[in-house]
DNA sequence: GGTGAAAGGCCCTAGAG
DNA sequence: CTCTAGGGCCTTTCACC
């Protein structure tokens, strides 16, 4: 699938603000509301973004837990189907260095994790190594930031625009 | 700051689809489309929720990569105050397990990435052991599961709602 | 904290280039 | 893939409880 750059500027406008309209956000790259629409679908249809609310996990009172496993004996892929397949598991994905998988998953309490971990994951044939870190308080997480690409219209230009009714372009 | 049952109904509902209107989230939780407004407001100036658009990095082209960092001399603090400052640093959490720092980053190239451990998260005063896991496949990132509370209105129902006119309650 | 009303903007589909 | 048009829904702000 090909992803140009416009896809990328709607993307970045995304990560920025998830809830943007897709009628500023066609403002602001340049492209009709309807097309920006399009463009969403598809790229959403197509897993390559998603929009979320996302939740600090220690403020809610929620245990968040970031896992690295090692493999042995199976393949990476036969470990991966069946930790996606638990619902607290929220982020799969296999990685080179020196774990095989990366795993987060969020729950309610310890006793809930530690049945996770004990009871679910470690039982999870081919299941070799699991080194747990347990989050104790989030310093960052954001999607604010862009990337190496500039962030050209600011949020606060939307405001301005709405309040004064003004329309550049 | 206190979260009710219903700020954690709301903050399901943004989980599960970050771009859902208030107003069909407050229908759903049982609150006024104001209402449930004002609670967003509260809960996302306090950080406790942000709705982001979240994008595979694999499918885009860039790498992402999970970082567990231990820190030897210095406050865990310090290090992740330095951290937070590197703009391709997106997540920066402290720990308990046998690292004190997660940190996910996401960059262009491989070329980057070198630069940016070598250069800046290695020089960190205190960097003591830096465990680098580069994601290959993203098999689950996923914040459709509400957690272990029930989602008792399903996206389809909004559609359905939609496309009919029909008002529930 | 909660509600409801009015004005304006946005969402979404359809139809055409 | 893009745009315009339109009806309906949503957002925003307000005054008020």
């Amino acid at each position: 699938m090909d992803i140009d750059s416009i896809d990328r500027k709607i993307i970045d406008q995304l990560r920025m603000d998830g809830r943007r309209s897709f009628a500023v956000i066609g403002r602001n790259v340049g492209l009709s509301e309807a097309s920006v629409r399009a463009r969403y679908r598809r790229l959403s249809k197509a897993g390559i973004v998603q929009v979320v609310g996302m939740a600090d996990a220690p403020k809610l009172g929620d245990i968040e837990v970031h896992v690295a496993i090692r493999v042995r004996g199976v393949t990476v892929a036969s470990v991966a189907k069946q930790l996606v397949a638990i619902p607290e598991i929220k982020f799969v994905a296999s990685a080179v260095g020196a774990y095989d998988l990366i795993v987060d998953l969020r729950c309610e309490s310890v006793v809930h994790l530690s049945g996770i971990l004990s009871e679910r994951i470690r039982r999870v044939n081919g299941v070799h190594v699991v080194e747990t870190l347990t989050v104790l308080e989030v310093m960052k997480d954001t999607y604010l930031w862009a990337g190496f690409r500039e962030d050209s219209t600011p949020y606060t230009q939307q405001v301005i625009r709405r309040r004064t009714g003004a329309v550049a372009r």
